[in-house]
This record gives structure tokens, sequence and C-alpha cells, in this order.
DNA sequence: ACCCAGTGGGGTAATTTGGGTA
DNA sequence: GATGTCCAAATTACCCCACTGG
């Protein structure tokens, strides 16, 4: 395992996509990556954009460890 | 068999709408999940989402397999 | 530069949760 | 045992407009 860099190519997916999954608001989605639930990456005009795998393992029902509250 | 990693997105069904598929209270849908008769998904807020595949299956008179009751 | 669906930010309604009760 | 209702608190949905992504 290494991970050091993000330089992997991990698939990346819209507000829109994780909404869906979940069937929430993009909105909410929002929320859930302000609140720290939610591990986003930002593109270089502030738009979010969330790792699948995070987001599949918690369609499934695991638990989320803790993040950083983005502003 | 099958999909071992439902890549696939299942549709998702809110409390609001599987209560007015049987015409009963959004409390009861809960009390359903609860006790383990109908599955759910959470949010990350905690709210629950129902498969509307197994919906559709219960309102066919298909008989409920029990599930791990949820506190 | 234009188009335009999607997103961000802010604010306000509507829904859901959980417990207690009937 | 199973539903419906009341309540307060939390979460989510919908509204606006400006900006980003492709």
């Amino acid at each position: 395992m290494n991970a050091r860099h993000s330089s992997e190519s991990e698939p990346l997916l819209t507000p829109a996509e994780v909404a869906a999954l979940f069937r929430v608001d993009p909105k909410t989605v929002t929320r859930w990556a302000k609140a720290g639930k939610l591990s986003s990456i930002r593109t270089l005009g502030g738009h979010r954009r969330y790792r699948e795998s995070e987001v599949k393992a918690l369609l499934s029902g695991e638990l989320p460890a803790q993040r950083d509250p983005e502003r």
C-alpha cells in the first residue's frame, strides 16, 4: 500500500451523482462536506468532487471517521 | 449470481413516498424499519431511504424476509 | 465570446427523527 | 401488537442569483 501522493487516479463523483445515490438534494451533499462528514476535493473554480470509494463505503453503512469540517 | 458490488444505483424512496404507497403514516414505515421488516439506508444526517425494489415487492404481496432490527 | 446545465452561497419552508402517549 | 398523534430538535428540500465547467 502506498498512496503517499494522491497521484493515483481515484474515481471522483460530482455532487449530483452523490446526491442521486443517497436520494437527497445536491445541496445536502454540500452540507455533508461542510460538516466534515464527507471529504471533498475542490476544482480550481471551487466546485466539489467526491471520492467514489468513500461514497460507496458510506452507502454500505460504514462508520465515517469524522473529518475536518471545511469552511 | 449477482451484483456483489452494487455499482448500479438502486432507486431509493423517501419515508413519505413509501408511506403514501401503503397509505400509512411515515412514522409507521419507520417502525417497520426498526422492527427489521423493511431494510433501510441512512443518509449521513440519519434520515432513512428505502429500496424501491423491496417496497414494490412488498406491495405485490411478497412475504417479507425477516431482517435485522435496527435500533 | 456565447451557451447552459450544474454548483456555490444564503435564506426559508417542509420533512424526518425520536420519545412519550393514546 | 400495531397505528396514529403531539412535541421539540435536527436534517433536508426549495427558492433566489452569480459563477464554474465543458
